[in-house]
DNA sequence: CCTGGGATTTTCT
DNA sequence: GAAAATCCCAGGA
């Protein structure tokens, strides 16, 4: 059985690097009209105050982004690209600019009520029998047996698709919202072996910083988004 | 397997 | 007016 507890406040006080690793194995809880959306957190990439130009912060505070210069445990979720979302983790303190983009989720509980956010078929996707894990990770007998499609939340858009996860959701607080929030089962621990660090994606203007390492996954899990 | 281009609209210059 | 923290599909090897 697997049993989740919401992430305390002081959770979101640590340092966004510290953080954005720290949040890998963590779950993510979307209520979504009575449906119960669940995906462990599988890969994250950090954004980190106002001299990092991969950040929106990097051009100050503006009507987008002041969000991310609000206090941590705040949701921060833009438009991308003209038609996707992405959502992000605010971190630090007021006025200093920082968030942590959910890149990928393995999906835990909910995955019939993603395929339709995702408006994919199954057998339109690739198929994938879920791995069967060590003896620390807990039964999911919710999806054991399942099949599951590995392109379901293998994005931070593709995530944020599945979760129902939109722009009327931004600047929610995710320490005590009922509809999106964190938690963690607190027999599971990840060990740092098992965490990658490498440089960001998709932020080639960002000059200096587009080779900052701040982009973390577990190694081995069949959810991230690229190698 | 890989590469390239189109979709679509907000945001800030 | 240009660019964007992306995704998907088509086409070639």
């Amino acid at each position: 059985m697997l049993i989740l507890k919401r992430l305390p406040a002081k959770f979101y006080g640590q340092n966004t690097l510290k953080l954005a690793q720290k949040l890998l194995g963590k779950y993510i809880i979307r209520i979504d009209k009575n449906h119960k959306l669940i995906g462990k957190i599988v890969e994250t990439e950090a954004y980190y105050g106002p001299s990092d130009l991969a950040s929106h912060a990097a051009k100050g505070k503006t009507p987008r982004t002041k969000i991310m210069f609000d206090q941590a445990g705040l949701a921060y979720i833009y438009l991308i690209y003209g038609m996707y979302y992405c959502f992000n983790i605010v971190t630090e303190r007021p006025d200093f600019p920082a968030a942590i983009l959910i890149r990928a989720v393995e999906p835990i509980a909910g995955i019939p009520e993603m395929l339709k956010n995702r408006k994919c078929h199954p057998e339109h996707s690739r198929r994938v029998t879920r791995p069967s894990h060590g003896s620390t990770e807990p039964a999911l007998s919710q999806t054991e047996g399942l099949t599951m499609t590995k392109t379901l939340t293998n994005g931070p858009a593709k995530f944020c698709q599945a979760f129902k996860i939109e722009r009327k959701l931004n600047g929610l607080d995710l320490k005590n919202s009922r509809i999106l929030y964190l938690a963690e089962n607190p027999q599971e621990k990840i060990k740092p072996a098992r965490i990658s660090q490498v440089k960001r994606i998709g932020i080639d203007y960002a000059g200096p910083y587009k080779h900052k390492p701040w982009r973390f996954y577990l190694k081995d899990n069949l959810f991230i988004s690229r190698e």
